[in-house]
DNA sequence: AGAGCTACTCGGTCGC
DNA sequence: TGCGACCGAGTAGCTC
């Protein structure tokens, strides 16, 4: 479940391995990965003979930065890539290969299939989904404090909903999201609207620190992921509540809770929270 | 009109 | 052992 600090240090660590490698044909296992163009054919021909110029990221999403077009794509739960040589064996769940003119291949491997591929032209992206309609990038001059509470103002879902909307702001996830609510003492079940500018202001740095120290972790594996050099990240063991169902509070001692909010699992301290 | 729901996409995992 | 429910990010489509 790759948020921003997993798909950050994937970005990083797969610019060494595809930036300026050209494509020399496409192979797609399971085309409903492939959501703009609507036709495969024209994916594939369209990618031919490109080169990957630069890898970006926006939110959750990678942007391959290819010579006129940007691929832009969402690894969701399971999605992972690699690097391998054209004669390694292929592994399971694999559904897209980009073959390279050196020999090499970037593979998309994703037992959900879950994940998501949309091509466009280059400087189209960002008008068109899934790009379109996403808030600012949390370590962005947009996104501050005053930003932050003026959002939360003007919605009546629960605090924990508003934070995973990512029209809002970027990037969280369900662990970042009960992380930074549990370092500001926020209980998730809270209105949106009811939060003060203190506590806004309180969330916002919390918010913000915890993606970066996650980011210098190279992320959290949880369940499954690892970086494009097959690495695990370190942040899991910074974890305050996610995943910690019954272990005692870092804080108090009292166990962590778990429970749905906003029809995702919510974990949090009845004690630290309110 | 726009906020905020639900359904849908998948298959490994878990509980009965 | 077998089978159905569950999980979850983002979007479409619906309701109010």
């Amino acid at each position: 479940m790759p948020e921003l600090p997993e798909v950050e240090t994937i970005r990083r660590t797969l610019i060494p391995l595809a930036a300026g490698k050209t494509v020399a044909d496409v192979q797609v296992f399971w085309p409903r990965i492939i959501k703009h163009p609507e036709n495969i054919s024209e994916f594939i021909e369209t990618i031919k003979g490109q080169a990957i110029r630069d890898i970006h990221r926006r939110g959750k999403f990678l942007k391959f930065i290819f010579d006129e077009h940007v691929l832009i794509s969402h690894l969701r739960m399971e999605g992972r890539y690699a690097v391998s040589k054209k004669e390694d064996a292929i592994e399971p769940h694999t559904h897209v290969i980009f073959q390279f003119t050196d020999g090499t291949e970037l593979r998309y491997r994703d037992v959900r299939k879950f994940g998501t591929m949309h091509l466009y032209p280059k400087g189209e992206e960002d008008f068109r989904l899934p790009l379109s309609q996403l808030g600012p990038e949390p370590f962005s001059e947009e996104f501050t404090a005053n930003f932050l509470a003026k959002r939360l103002r003007k919605t009546n879902r629960t605090i924990k909903a508003a934070l995973l909307d990512q029209t809002v702001v970027v990037g969280f996830g369900n662990i970042y999201v009960d992380e930074a609510l549990f370092r500001a003492g926020i209980h998730p079940e809270r209105a949106a609207s009811s939060l003060t500018d203190e506590e806004a202001a309180c969330l916002h740095r919390e918010m913000v620190a915890t993606l970066q120290e996650a980011v210098e972790k190279g992320g959290s594996t949880v369940r499954s992921y690892v970086n494009t050099q097959g690495e695990i990240g370190m942040f899991q063991l910074q974890l305050f509540v996610y995943g910690r169902k019954g272990e005692p509070c870092k804080r108090c001692g009292n166990p962590i809770q778990k429970t749905v909010v906003a029809g995702r699992g919510t974990h949090y301290c009845a004690f630290c929270q309110h």
